[in-house]
This record gives structure tokens, C-alpha cells and sequence, in this order.
DNA sequence: AACGTTG
DNA sequence: CCGCCAACGTT
């Protein structure tokens, strides 16, 4: 159990305590507790009770708590809970703009105890009713459970990575018991690396099918129903469709081709494809009279007009990345030192810079850094630039762009940054007209370097605020603004749909992973695959630049301020 | 701490 | 009826 599991466990218990009405002094303490398990830079598995109560706000009956969690997979006072709380009610603590105050109400006093019925009193303007609520509210709620519903059934890539890797490799092992050339491939969705994903696709290539058909009907704790003549289908308990299409060796390369595109792309192919037996997909597009195209790409959305002029870009990889920024520490919302972060981007991760964007000042929940502790994080800077060269650290800031659209620091302090990310965190409820205002007069701000994550969406949780893409990016454009593709897999924000026209307008991108702690940099995995699929180039990647490169490039922005 | 909502 | 503001809940 990873410590997230155990933060967000005690997270529910003070929620439910509270909608009991238990005592508001050991609410608050779980709840600190919550919070303080989510920052600790170690992992919680095979401590002691003894070890976890030397945590800060962590006394003998908390960390009691934590090692019955990590023995027995559950707290008692938390099933008992539980089991006196109906499970809609439950639901609701998911529902963002409504915490257990007014559940407690909706439960009380409107009698509501499921999602569903919650969302039928919505538009039956019955919430406006009850005290602490208004039409506002209720808009919202409303907003919100549609969210919701509409999100089920589907999936993050970066959920599903896991579960599709085990299939595959559990599959490659007995497949290959079974005969030892059968064929193997991920195909669909997964395959194209898109961002949501509500079906997994495998396609098996075998010429002795019928000892697979008769033993694939359990598979993985999986349980494969025969849907079509050669298509057997399971559900994953979380809802996850996973479909194995099964042909003969032969044909396996035209399949797997079919089963991988989007529809508008494979019939396009196809009809410049002569029938037949293909031994790879090369062959394939070779015979397409096309030049190779890569899976992620494969959306229709033009890319057969450039495979036919050879003319598709050469994709970013993960080893094309020499450096991240935009990174959190301590001094913010991190859970690892500065040192920390450093030490693990040179020594496990080989980068040649850090780029350290710590939250500023009113971004207050995020402990966002104030003038003074900004010049002590630069002292710091400096010091660990001695220590660890050549690698470097670059002084940078995740300033909030405030309602009115400006930074968060006065120049004086601006002009100490090496870059500045400019985020918006709040208010995030605009309209299109109000946030791209607000965006485009953060671009043109002189010291701002990066647009961090364009729209704030976070994906099947949270719509972005509406903004008008193009007018954006041309900002960008005009002043020589990079936008930020966010590598964290809930956010790849900038969409991929839109990197296409930010390179066409000569606009950079930069694949930051936003870590708030060392396993976070590995979020750049995702946001490659993202890149890779709004047809990112290593060349028109801003930290893909050496050091050498990227440190002209800043002492340049620099000079064109003055 | 700052914000939006309520009344 | 509107604008103002204190209290509250959420983030």
C-alpha cells in the first residue's frame, strides 16, 4: 500500500467523522494526519508504530491507525463508519464544491442519500431550498455529477499502463507455451497512446486456435467471453473493456494495422492497400505507397497527406530530453529537498539541468514562497550549483497569474528568475472571453517564459476553463512564449490537438513534468507520448535543449526585455 | 490566506 | 430592489 492509499484513507475517515458529528479536535487531527502522510518523503510500508509516531502531528493513536492499515488492509473505525453511512452518501465526498458540512445537509435535511437523486434535485431546484445553498451551488453540483457520468467507463492511460503491461507479458509467456511463433500486439486506443482510453485491444496471431479458444476463457483473473466468432471480451473489475481479436498468423499484420488506427485512418490506407499477406506493418504502408506511420499518430487527422509526401515529423523520445522544467520542492508543495530533486535528475535520470518552479506567494494552500524566501531558495540555488556541477539548477517560479491577469512578484523580483512559468490556479471559473484576457496579458508579460498548463483541466475530473486556442497560442507566438505540455498524466495540458498549430505558428513546447517529488519526473514519460502525438519534434522541445543551448536561450529572453 | 457564495 | 458585508464553506 502506497502512501497515497493510506493519505487518502485517512482523508475519508475525517470526512466521515465530520458527517457523524464526531468530535471537531480528533477530526482535525486526522485530517492533519492525512495531509502530513501525503508529504512524507518515505515510503510508510514495513514501519513501525514507534518509527511513524516520530512524524510531526502523528501521536501513538494515529500511527496505531496507519500500521492496523498497513496489517489489515482496513481500520476498524473506519468500516464502522462506513457500514452506518449510505454508500451514495459516500459517493458524494467525490463530488468537488461540496465537502461533508453540506452533505450532511443534503442527507439531513433534503433526505437525498444518492448521487443520482442528488442530480434529479438539482434540476427539480430543490437544493436552493436548504440553508448554505444557492443557485449557484446547485449549478454547479449539477455541473459537476455530469462530469461524472459522463467520465464512466473511461480511463487515464497511466491507469491503464499497468494492467495492459501485465496482460501482454502473462499472454507473450502462455502464448508462447501454447505455440512458440504466435503473435502478440497491443492494438487500439493504448496503442495510439491517447489520453483517455475505454477499451483495451489485443491482437493474437496463431495458427492453432483451438486450444486458445478453449483456454483463454480464464485468463489473469480475467474471465473472456466469446463475443464474436474470433473476438473474446472481458470486463476488468473497474469497468475496463479488454478485447482479444484472435487470427491466423498470416493475416496477423493487417489486423493488428486495422485494430490500431482510428477509423478514418485505416480506411484511408486501405484504400490504397492491394489485398494480401502483409510480415510487418512497414510492409504494410510500404505497399500503401506511404511512408511509415507511428501509431499515436494514426487519428485521421491528416498525417496520410504528409506519409504521402514524406513529409511526417521525426517524434520526440524520452531520450531526446535533456533536462525538465518546472519542478516543486520543500520550499513549496514538494515532498523532496531541492537537493533531492537535483541530485536524482543528475544521478538517476542523467539530465544535464533542473528547473525548480516553486509556487509563489499567493498560492497560500501550496506554502507558495514569499520575497524573502524566494532570495533564500536562490542562496540555496547557488550553493548546490557549486556542489553538483556542471549539472545545473535553474532559478525558476511557478507564478500565479492573478484575476487580473498579471504576475504574482514585482518586477525587481521577476528579474531574478532565469524563467518564470506563469500557471493560473485560481479563480478557475471564467468564461472563454475572461480566461483568454487573462492568459494573453500573462503572455505578454515580459518575464513570463513558459505557459504552464493552458486550460487547468484535470482529465476525467475536471473540465479546463473555456479558452480560445488559437488566439492563445498566436499570443504565444507574437512574444515568444513556450507552452508548457504538463507531462502530469491527469492534466497533458496542452492538448495534443493543439500542438500541431502552436509548431505551425513556430511556438515551442516544453515537456515539464510539474513533479512535486522524484518518482514525479517519470511523468515526462507521458507527456512524451502526448507530444508524440501532436507531432512534437526534439528540435522545437525547450528542454531538449543541452545545457549550453538552453542557458543562451534564457540569457536571451533576458536581453530582449531590455 | 483568498475566494466565491449565501443570506 | 439593489448594493453591501459578515459568516461560512471550500480549495
Amino acid at each position: 500500500m502506497d502512501n497515497k492509499t493510506i493519505a487518502r484513507t485517512f482523508r475519508l475517515l475525517a470526512q466521515l467523522m465530520e458527517l457523524h458529528e464526531e468530535n471537531p479536535f480528533k477530526i482535525k487531527s486526522i485530517a492533519n494526519a492525512s495531509f502530513k502522510l501525503d508529504k512524507l518523503p518515505f515510503k510508510l510500508v514495513g514501519k513501525t508504530a514507534e518509527e511513524i509516531a516520530q512524524v510531526d502531528g502523528i501521536g501513538k493513536s494515529i500511527s496505531a491507525k496507519v500500521v492496523e492499515l498497513l496489517d489489515t488492509g482496513s481500520i476498524k473505525e473506519l468500516t464502522d463508519l462506513l457500514a452506518l453511512t449510505p454508500q451514495g452518501i459516500v459517493e458524494m465526498l467525490g463530488i468537488k464544491g461540496i465537502g461533508p458540512k453540506k452533505i450532511f445537509v443534503i442527507w439531513h435535511e433534503l433526505k437525498i442519500d444518492t448521487v443520482g437523486e442528488l442530480y434529479y434535485a438539482c434540476n427539480e431546484n430543490r437544493l436552493i431550498e436548504a440553508k448554505g445553498f444557492g443557485l449557484k451551488t446547485q449549478e454547479e453540483i449539477k455541473k459537476v455529477i455530469e462530469f461524472k457520468m459522463a467520465a464512466n467507463g473511461r480511463f487515464l492511460y497511466a491507469h491503464v499502463e499497468p494492467l495492459v503491461n501485465n496482460i501482454f507479458a502473462s499472454l507473450s509467456v502462455w502464448l508462447n507455451q501454447v505455440e512458440h511463433d504466435a503473435l502478440l500486439g497491443v492494438a487500439g486506443q493504448f496503442r495510439r497512446c491517447c489520453e483517455i482510453i475505454d477499451e483495451v485491444k489485443l491482437v493474437v496471431g496463431t495458427d492453432n486456435t483451438i486450444v486458445l479458444n478453449n483456454k483463454i476463457a480464464e485468463f489473469e483473473g480475467l474471465i473472456f467471453e466469446q463475443t464474436v466468432d474470433d473476438t473474446f471480451t472481458a470486463i476488468t473489475e473497474t469497468g475496463l473493456s479488454v478485447q482479444l481479436k484472435v487470427v491466423n498468423k498470416a493475416y496477423f499484420y493487417v489486423e493488428w494495422f486495422k485494430q490500431t488506427g482510428n477509423d478514418a485512418h485505416v480506411e484511408e490506407v486501405l484504400k490504397r492497400l492491394p489485398e494480401g499477406s502483409y510480415h510487418n506493418e512497414e510492409a504494410i504502408y510500404q505497399a500503401a505507397g506511404l511512408s511509415y506511420v507511428e501509431p499515436e499518430l494514426r487519428e485521421g487527422l491528416g498525417e496520410i497527406e504528409l506519409a504521402l509526401t514524406n513529409n511526417l515529423p521525426k517524434l520526440i523520445t524520452f531520450d531526446d530530453l535533456k533536462g525538465t522544467l518546472h519542478n516543486h520542492s520543500t520550499w513549496s508543495d514538494g515532498v523532496n529537498t531541492l537537493e533531492e530533486m537535483a541530485l536524482f535528475c543528475k544521478d538517476t535520470l542523467n539530465l544535464e539541468y533542473l528547473g525548480i518552479c516553486d509556487h509563489s506567494r499567493s498560492a497560500f494552500y501550496a506554502k507558495g514562497l514569499d520575497e524573502q524566501r524566494v532570495y533564500g531558495q536562490h542562496q540555496e540555488i547557488d550553493a548546490l550549483n557549486k556542489k553538483l556541477a556542471p549539472f545545473k539548477i535553474f532559478k525558476g517560479i511557478e507564478s500565479d497569474i492573478l484575476n487580473d491577469g498579471s504576475l504574482d512578484y514585482s518586477e525587481e523580483i521577476l528579474k531574478t528568475f532565469d524563467f518564470v512559468v506563469a500557471s493560473i490556479h485560481s479563480p478557475l471559473r471564467m468564461d472563454e472571453e475572461k480566461a483568454t484576457a487573462r492568459l494573453i496579458k500573462a503572455i505578454e508579460n515580459p518575464y513570463t517564459t513558459i505557459l504552464g498548463h493552458p486550460t487547468g483541466r484535470l482529465l476525467l475530473s475536471r473540465a479546463g476553463y473555456p479558452i480560445d486556442y488559437k488566439k492563445v497560442i498566436d499570443a504565444c507566438a507574437a512574444n515568444g512564449v513556450v507552452i508548457e505540455v504538463n507531462a502530469n498524466p491527469l492534466r497533458l495540458d496542452l492538448d495534443w490537438r493543439w500542438h500541431r498549430y502552436a509548431l505551425a505558428k513556430g511556438v515551442m513546447l516544453s515537456i515539464n513534468p510539474d513533479a512535486h517529488r522524484t518518482e514525479g519526473f517519470y511523468d515526462m514519460h507521458f507527456g512524451v507520448l502526448t507530444a508524440r502525438k501532436g507531432g512534437l519534434t526534439s528540435d522545437k522541445n525547450l528542454n531538449s535543449f543541452s545545457l549550453d543551448e538552453i542557458t543562451r536561450y534564457f540569457d536571451s529572453r533576458k536581453f530582449s526585455r531590455i
